[in-house]
DNA sequence: GTGTGTGTACTATGTAGTTCATACACTATA
DNA sequence: TATAGTGTATGAACTACATAGTACACACAC
């Protein structure tokens, strides 16, 4: 049994696959610190119990995982997270790189100024919490 | 046959569903004034020949935008865009929102600084065209 | 009337992806 | 040995989506 803290109330969309939501949930505790270099993660079936999501769900994320070398497991002891401080570096960007990319291009496509836009994110990360809620 | 032109070399991706990805064309055209108020747009058969989908395809996207009150369609005649100019102010407004939204709820879980994320989207932001590219 | 072109509706099929259920091999421990 | 905990692998069930094929009602041009 590992630390069970953080792992309740974690909401899935329907838009994407469990799995990799998962992965990202993983990703943003190691970027945020919940989750430090060399930390013993829960095992599948516990993960699975935890996120209430199936067993087989939790396995793909953490082969997801293993393959992206952020995490490693020896034998069958329980997983943990990679050492490597270079891959833990790059996932910070790696999520940034992403969201920004995406937000970019689309406000790119709609012809959207540069000013405007630098002020709508600003006044939008300055609103209380919400439009978070999706399904 | 309406004006062709636009209309070709459109790129889907796989991830989201097709007709959607046309609903949201539709809705980056009449932003960027490509599409006016009023127009007649392509008939079912002919958009799908032209974006090279299925005619069902076409008609679940125009089903879509007349439900969310984009085109109008009378009788048998040509779908039209509509003329409700709220509706149409609305359209820049929810892309917008919906990108943004996005974007701000996902940094906000890295728990990045605000300045860090305007010198971000302002640096991304005047990059070269680039990393639209997904599949 | 006959074409042809609208919009619309319905069923069926194929495919891809996700999830579930189950089983297996291995290790540690009582 | 038996039990319970690991990680791992495989096949089935289920869903969403795209596509194909067909059909119908209507309008306009010839």
């Amino acid at each position: 049994m590992t630390n069970e803290e953080g792992w309740k109330d974690v909401a899935f969309n329907s838009r994407d696959p469990v799995y990799l939501q998962v992965v990202r949930l993983f990703m943003e505790k190691l970027v945020t610190g919940r989750l430090a270099a060399g930390q013993v993660i829960p095992s599948r079936r516990e993960l699975a119990s935890l996120l209430k999501i199936n067993p087989n769900t939790a396995q793909k994320a953490y082969k997801e995982m293993e393959e992206r070398r952020l995490i490693v497991t020896e034998g069958n002891a329980p997983s943990r997270v990679t050492e490597d401080a270079g891959v833990l570096r790059g996932i910070r960007a790696a999520l940034v790189e992403e969201a920004a990319d995406e937000f970019i291009a689309a406000v790119r496509r709609i012809g959207m100024p540069a000013d405007e836009l630098i002020e709508l994110v600003r006044r939008k990360y300055d609103e209380r919490q919400g439009g978070g809620a999706h399904d």
